[in-house]
DNA sequence: TGCGTATATGCAGGCGGGTCGATGGTGTTG
DNA sequence: CAACACCATCGACCCGCCTGCATATACGCA
């Protein structure tokens, strides 16, 4: 069970939003929780936005650590993080590492917490 | 006593979205950050959770510290901490205090989480 | 093969956050 | 007035996290 990565994956997404019918459960919350926390950030949201905002949408962490004005170490700390949290995946070409953002993932936790007052799904309440 | 209340309120949302196009700024990335850092507990989004299903949409601290299992102070200060980031409101009746989801919070936090992709009024990536 | 670069990991210090018990303040009730 | 219920604040403890330095690992190149 080396099955670090993508703790969104885990998430049954349609049923969990904490602003649906019913009460969260106690294990969804500490899942979203988890995500929430690796976005809850602010070296972490400036990497993604730094990796969003890159040329080819990729970025290498020797790109990063000096827009962050944080040491190497710590920038592939947050990485890491943000890797395992399901909202980047890393590819390593040669020395280098690229970081991308998971296309649909911030989506997702932005779905989450959408309250169903867009959604059109809004049914008649049981 | 300064003004402690509503950090949504002081983002001037429409431009700091972390995934539109210029990477985001070093200030706005810390209160963003603050938001989210509120929203990343279990107990804060059982509380949310438990509060928008509540019969009226509202609930006082007496009502929640059983379902959460925690103690009154701890709950006393959740609360504290959701409604200072501009996610909750309060309001007290006698002895009662009354918190309640303010309407519009979430889904603006959501919507800064959702990338423009949906607006299309950015230049296509190819 | 050996060296330099790019990245990841280990380790440690410091700080912030979650939790509880105790306490204080305020409004209700007998 | 006295007693009680509800809630916020205080103080303290403990755990986890952010950070940097030092080091290890992987890859390319001469």
């Amino acid at each position: 069970m080396e099955y670090v990565g993508t703790a969104l994956a885990e998430m049954t997404l349609p049923q969990i939003s904490p602003l649906a019918g019913e009460p969260i459960d106690r294990a969804d919350a500490e899942r979203l929780a988890g995500v929430l926390k690796a976005l809850a950030d602010p070296a972490r949201l400036r990497l993604l936005s730094l990796i969003q905002s890159a040329p080819d949408g990729e970025a290498c962490v020797c790109d990063l650590t000096a827009p962050l004005g944080l040491s190497q170490p710590t920038v592939s700390h947050h990485l890491r993080i943000l890797t395992e949290a399901g909202l980047l995946e890393r590819e390593k070409r040669g020395v280098w590492a690229f970081y991308r953002l998971v296309p649909a993932a911030i989506g997702t936790i932005a779905d989450l917490l959408t309250p169903p007052r867009k959604r059109a799904t809004k049914k008649a309440p049981r």
